[in-house]
DNA sequence: CCCCAGGGACATT
DNA sequence: AATGTCCATGGG
């Protein structure tokens, strides 16, 4: 018995938040040049694993200054000008190997749309996580993106434990099967989790106190 | 100084 | 099947 729906806790968040719009990409960039805004989106992916999405926009200011921010640029850029660019973004050696797979992967292009969680599962660097939002936010196919803010928010707010396929299951079955709910709802739950639902929450002052079964009894 | 961030591979138990 | 460790920069 939950405290508050799936479905009622994406309006409230969506209520309080408004839209965020993910994923971000450089429009204007893209249109400007001719490449694809979907390579941004798989790019931005690999780059932000373990890692504050603020090093992950320096990394991407570099490969624009640098470069090309695209996929053909990725592929033809050797390991260690492409480890250099990326260096803020952490990780970085082992991020130049992934993103070369991937872009090699996606090559040739515009085969996004088409592809299988378990073709993108294949891929040396590419764990559910980064397979489920290329697929969400670069092909627009119906999939849930579960991370650790989701981990995090369910676990105090309904005591759901982790599992990644199970918490993905559990949303995908509780929401509308919409392509703008799932993209909005993930964005969501991690505005969330950053602003109030944090490493060490701030419960006091948190609008899901009532709901919140961590809430209630410790924090 | 510490901890953490839009994970994933690999080793150990 | 769970848990630990490493990868690494940058901000609080």
């Amino acid at each position: 018995m939950l405290r508050i729906s799936l479905y009622e806790l994406y309006h409230t968040l969506l209520d309080i938040y408004g839209y965020q719009n993910w994923w971000p990409v450089d429009e204007h960039y893209h249109k400007s040049r001719g490449t694809d805004p979907r390579d941004e989106i798989i790019i931005g992916t690999i780059l932000t694993q373990g890692t504050a999405w603020k090093n992950v926009e320096k990394a991407l200011e570099n490969i624009k200054k640098e470069g090309e921010l695209s996929l053909r640029f990725i592929r033809k850029t050797n390991h260690e000008e492409l480890a250099k660019l990326i260096k803020p973004s952490g990780f970085y050696k082992a991020k130049a190997e992934r993103l070369k797979r991937v872009a090699n992967f996606f090559n040739p292009t515009d085969v996004v749309r088409k592809v299988s969680r378990e073709e993108l599962l294949k891929i040396k660097g590419v764990g559910k996580e980064s397979a489920d939002a290329i697929l969400l936010y670069a092909g627009d196919k119906l999939t849930f993106v579960v991370d650790a803010y989701t981990i995090r928010l369910f676990k105090r707010l309904y005591n759901i434990e982790g599992d990644y396929d199970r918490l993905k299951a559990l949303i995908e079955d509780s929401i509308p099967r919409d392509i703008t709910i799932y993209k909005e709802f993930h964005a969501l739950i991690d505005t969330h989790a950053k602003m109030y639902c944090k490493s060490t929450p701030r419960c006091g002052e948190c609008f899901l106190k009532d709901f919140c079964i961590s809430a209630i009894q410790s924090f």
